[in-house]
DNA sequence: CCGACAACCTGACGGC
DNA sequence: TGCCGTCAGGTTGTCG
């Protein structure tokens, strides 16, 4: 379940017991996830401190005190595990750090993914190159959007889907963002008014934090081996929910788009 | 540029 | 109990 709010929450959890610590060990028990991990990664980070945590999108930052910062995405169903009791046949990469603490990324489908690159040399990393700007953060503005969307007839649902236009949302996300701003998903992109835009992102914005909220349950449950479904998934307004109530009374729908569903309200969605 | 689709993987769930 | 089809939070690439 990891979109933006998950990576965020992982990383805060993260770095409540890394931050400032040494790494004694990384051990990876397999070669890769979605591609290869990096050959010197184990020698790169042995022995160095942790400096920072931070996040970009859905990619989750682990800086190092030797000017290396390592990159981990968490694809569809990654996770980090917190001193987990046992390790399991989905642990891939494990790291620790000198207070003891064990941490585990745990990732089924192998999806995600483990970069390790000079700090200073992240922001032309070519998937961070070509992103648009974080959606919480002071470039995301409804005049942003409007620029970004201009002449575009696909549709708002499939846009916001596009990390070049705003990154870190996922199909959830979305989802509820459309909903809360009262824009049904098939619009065309280029023919939302600035009014309207406003609405979204407000909407992007305001969904995003609660579910940050939210995910700090989550996040304990992360610390334990059975962590499930986050607190957020219980405040969602149509995602998921077929053939339930919107908030507006409506009838919550679901059409497919891209081979991904979309969840939304024909009454309160225009 | 656009939409559809497939690929990468495993696990959960429903139907029979 | 088990087998089979379907679906799942993401990203990347191809094809018409």
């Amino acid at each position: 379940m990891p979109e933006l709010p998950e990576v965020e929450t992982t990383v805060r959890g993260l770095a409540a017991v890394m931050e400032g610590k040494r790494i004694a060990g990384v051990e990876a028990r397999r070669a890769d996830l979605r591609r290869p991990f990096p050959e010197d990664l184990r020698q790169r980070l042995t022995g160095a401190t942790v400096s920072a945590l931070g996040r970009r999108a859905k990619y989750g930052l682990i800086e190092t005190d030797r000017g290396d910062t390592m990159i981990f995405h968490l694809g569809m169903s990654g996770r980090w595990r917190i001193d987990p009791e046992e390790l399991g046949t989905h642990d891939h990469l494990i790291v620790g750090v000198d207070s003891g603490h064990i941490l585990s990324l745990n990732d089924p489908r192998r999806f995600g993914s483990v970069d390790l690159l000079p700090t200073d040399d992240i922001d032309a990393w070519p998937p961070f190159a070509a992103m648009g700007p974080e959606p919480l953060g002071p470039d995301f503005t409804a005049r942003h959007l409007q620029q970004a969307l201009a002449g575009r007839i696909a549709s708002i649902k499939l846009l916001l889907l596009d990390q070049r236009i705003v990154a870190g949302l996922g199909n959830i996300y979305v989802c509820e963002a459309l909903n809360m701003a009262g824009i049904a998903p098939g619009r065309q992109g280029g023919r939302i008014g600035l009014k309207r835009l406003e609405r979204l992102v407000e909407a992007i914005r305001t969904v995003l934090l609660a579910a940050i909220d939210a995910g700090g349950s989550t996040l304990r449950d992360y610390a334990r081996p059975d962590g499930e479904l986050g607190y957020f998934a219980k405040q969602w307004r149509v995602y998921g929910r077929e053939g339930l109530e919107c908030p507006c009374g409506g009838i919550v729908r679901r059409r497919t788009e891209g081979g991904r569903s979309t969840f939304y309200c024909a009454d309160c969605q225009r």
